[in-house]
DNA sequence: AAAAATATTTAAGCTTACTTAAAATTTAAT
DNA sequence: ATTAAATTTTAAGTAAGCTTAAATATTTTT
């Protein structure tokens, strides 16, 4: 399948497992950089290949062969991602950029071997999980955002969901990593910022940023 | 650059560098699978883009810039050759046909991580040169076709020149590898037969392998 | 040197993946 | 419940990268 094919479906993947679950060709001409009527097209296409579900002026529904497809190549993208920012020293925005590309070119045998090399990781540095073989999630995710953690609680990160750049800079800077835990000193309710304890550094964070990254309660 | 495109630059790179010195169209076409049309078409667009010259009948020359652009592709095709083949378990052949892929989606940062990963080296494991970031090769060739090697002489293989499967395999099952030693024990000139000593087992190697196997006098 | 064979180019046409502009439909607002 | 706003779809068109068939030029053979 080709690139554009293999982003669409990726597009609708991903809007609707964690985004508004708006996936009407318009929402996901916006996510991918193209017009409306471009993203018409494509999905009359697509539906034809049977990768999804088209009815004029409803939502896009991935069929169960798009669902697949959108993982396979989900799976490579995170297996690439893992691999990349063990073996070299690349930023978190980097090795997305680099994954975004190789990701369509990556042979299942060549996935299977990252995978094999890494240990089966079971989540990418974003904290997202990665899709066996046989494209299925095992993990289940019980994180919550920290703009809905609660005061004097001990927290570990499990997501950082974005793909800016500045976003990853500050998050790295000030050791906001997957798996490293943080206290939330204070919910501050009315301007709805979240005061943290990182290393024994204060760190206030306002909404734009206690909605990116995911928690779970440490144990 | 397109993947077409620079899958067509780096045809006629590797044609003038190695093989017959027929650049023109219908020969490309040849090693790219298309029609001498649309070879001719490509040939007419890049000219434009000042990536080679091209006369109507006439040889398709590389301009400097499309030296450069080949030679960058071919880079990161190495590159990706020699760290596939030292990271993962494959097969010459395998890390040949997921680097034709790569090649085309490594950023300039990656393909100098990899480079330094790897110490910055200097040939693949088929014993081709990798160019540096410049696109320069400095190192100097001297290497003679098995089918040249006189008698008696122990050599260093030097290069593997082949994607052939079948050819790999023989290979790789009689340690014929890049920079193991062999001797040359007997030259038959008349059927163009070579007979090898590899690690105290005798070869015995028509011309179609023997021209492809190139090896550099020990010292 | 002409004829035959081969290769290159031109021409017309196809598919993919886009674009913009206009028409149709849905959603939101009054 | 209309009207207005927003979105989706249709229509027409473009560029890249191919195809086959026919025309043209070059190369080889005799």
């Amino acid at each position: 399948m080709s690139v554009a094919t293999e982003n669409f479906i990726k597009a609708i993947y991903n809007n609707n497992s964690h985004d508004a679950h708006n996936t009407k060709p318009g929402n996901i001409a916006k996510k991918l950089g193209i017009s409306n009527a471009a993203a018409t097209d494509m999905a009359k296409k697509l539906a034809v290949k049977d990768l999804l579900h088209y009815e004029k002026y409803q939502e896009l529904q991935l069929t169960d062969k798009g669902k697949k497809m959108a993982l396979n190549v989900i799976r490579k993208h995170r297996l690439w991602e893992a691999f990349l920012f063990k073996t070299f020293d690349m930023s978190l925005h980097d090795i997305h950029r680099e994954a975004e590309l190789l990701e369509h070119q990556t042979s299942d045998l060549l996935a299977d071997k990252i995978s094999a090399y890494l240990g089966h990781p079971k989540f990418d540095p974003h904290g997202d999980p990665i899709p066996n073989a046989n494209g299925e999630i095992t993990t289940i995710d019980e994180s919550i955002p920290l703009s809905q953690a609660k005061e004097g609680k001990v927290y570990t990160i499990s997501r950082l969901t974005s793909d800016d750049k500045e976003f990853f800079e500050f998050c790295a800077h000030h050791k906001l990593k997957y798996g490293h835990d943080i206290k939330v000193s204070k919910q501050f309710k009315n301007n709805k910022m979240t005061q943290l304890l990182v290393d024994n550094n204060t760190i206030l964070l306002n909404e734009d940023f206690t909605t990116l990254i995911y928690v779970n309660e440490t144990n």
